[in-house]
DNA sequence: GATCGAGCATCAGCACACCTTACGGCTACC
DNA sequence: GGTAGCCGTAAGGTGTGCTGATGCTCGATC
């Protein structure tokens, strides 16, 4: 039998591409990956990883192995999942990655609730970007996970990631003066664009694209407190979602540009039956359905 | 990360029921196995197990986490298969489970030709009755089984089972005379029936009560060619399928029930991406395929 | 083109996990 | 009430898996 530890490195190789990413992810010294990995080829008979310059890359046995093993690890977890369904009560401790608007808006009223309503729960944010969400939760950094999609932006089904819709907002564009603008009238004015890699940042320049023009970018910023303040500043135009138009500066002007954005929360499919991650999921879900939202 | 070793004896108690029988058919000593559920019992956090008497009984959550490990062991063997799918050639042992009439019609040409079309492959033939298949299939005793089913009898879908049709037989009733007899019309007649628990018996029974009557049993024999000798010699009557129909005695006749056995070739479900088992099957299909059958 | 660093493999050593043997407690059955 | 079957615990030996050190190769840098 294929010990699913190995698995798991083999796996992780798959991804992250060198042994020492593969050691940091785990906890464990290049070495003891590099040895485990050994063994798992000897084991399977084949060559699994091919020696390239001073890197190492999955033979196709090694790839199609790889993929075997998302089945195997998902087993797995749902059978951890089923020994937690049965021992009840959501205790221990569950990471969750979000990010930044919704650390501010949602988290706070579902963390109360949540430690209100089981006091053995232990609950971890970290703040991390939608996009890298499914990454994170394959490599076992979060529980739960918060994700996004705008409807120009089609987000790519996750293997082996569950997930449930959260809330669906209207997305506005940001100007500075009196009249209603939409993101064609604006092809002349500098964009204030999130970082690159980020939905956001997609989003914004698929609806410039539409509109028929390539956007200037004048300021880099994901939050989107500063890039309002940015806005009022007149230092350029942006698109904000719903949820981050609080505390919106008199100068600034909000129209909606037709696009919503869908929040879901997410999580590693085999933890579906976890009560601790049924618990966080289905208050998000209540909190969310309480928000006022476009 | 629960130990797939420690499921899969959890998983062997679960029907096997008790912990020496575990032991025995996976080669521990009785001592090992109840540590190994002992640690496993502790890295679950409940009651697995619950002694009662001098035997032990999975708990509710036991049973849950017994019914999950059959997805990890599927994932694991199918991980396994697509390592040998990779280094291509059929190799290795493969153990067919079969019962008689298979091993003296069926296999001696699938054999044949397998050695000549893959030397490097070593088959082991165990006589087997098609009720226990699934079982060892399950524990891993043989690698490919061949099952049956009367269509009269349906047959309980096995989990993590997969099967291909193979042959399909018409069934006789063996009677000495010469004129024509139906199954109702021998209802005075002792009859010669299988052993207890196989389907040819089962099937017997099943004609006899849909003719108005239970069967008188004389003798109780699983061979056909000792049926047909018995039959013979006027020690009662008895229903064979097709296949054992070979040097019928003189005054045996043989009369269709118009009732039919279909026989399938099985093996685990993650085993089918193996190359030595696709071969067997393969051929083991053609060989069925190029025989005789009404 | 020489130097440095990143990445991987190998080796020795140590801790721990796992299995066996031996033993004791318990229960069901004769 | 004796006995055999079944399970659990304790002690001990063997192997596995990790770390740390060392050496190698390749690619980037000045």
């Amino acid at each position: 039998m294929l010990d699913p530890r190995r698995l798991r490195l083999l796996d992780d190789l798959s991804r992250l591409g060198t042994i020492a990413a593969v050691a940091q992810l785990r906890g464990y010294t290049a070495s003891a990956v590099s040895q485990q990995l050994a063994t798992l080829e000897r084991e399977a008979g084949i060559p699994l990883l091919e020696r390239t310059g001073r890197r190492v890359r999955l033979t196709d046995a090694g790839a199609a192995l790889a993929a075997a093993t998302d089945d195997v690890l998902l087993a797995l977890e749902q059978a951890e999942a089923s020994v937690l369904a049965a021992r009840g009560t959501a205790v221990g401790t569950v990471r969750i990655g979000a990010f930044p608007t919704a650390v501010r808006t949602l988290l706070p009223t579902a963390l109360a609730r949540l430690a209100e309503r089981h006091p053995g729960l232990r609950l971890h944010v970290v703040e991390l970007d939608p996009a890298d969400v499914p990454a994170a939760l394959r490599d076992d950094r979060v529980d739960i996970g918060l994700v996004q999609d705008y409807d120009v932006v089609p987000r790519a089904a996750a293997r082996g990631i569950q997930s449930a819709p959260l809330l669906e907002e209207a997305v506005h564009l940001a100007t500075r003066g009196r009249a209603a603008r939409t993101v064609a009238d604006v092809r002349d004015e500098p964009w204030i664009l999130a970082g690159p890699g980020t939905l956001c940042r997609a989003a914004a320049v698929h609806l410039c694209r539409a509109a028929g023009y390539e956007p200037v970018t004048r300021h880099v910023v994901d939050d989107f407190a500063t890039v309002l303040a940015l806005v009022a500043a007149g230092q350029g135009v942006a698109i904000v979602p719903q949820l981050a138009a609080v505390d919106v500066p008199p100068p600034v002007r909000l129209d909606p540009v037709g696009t919503t954005r869908r929040t879901r929360v997410a999580h590693r499919a085999g933890a579906g039956r976890r009560p601790e991650i049924r618990a966080f999921v289905d208050v998000l879900r209540a909190v969310a359905e309480e928000l006022p939202h476009a």
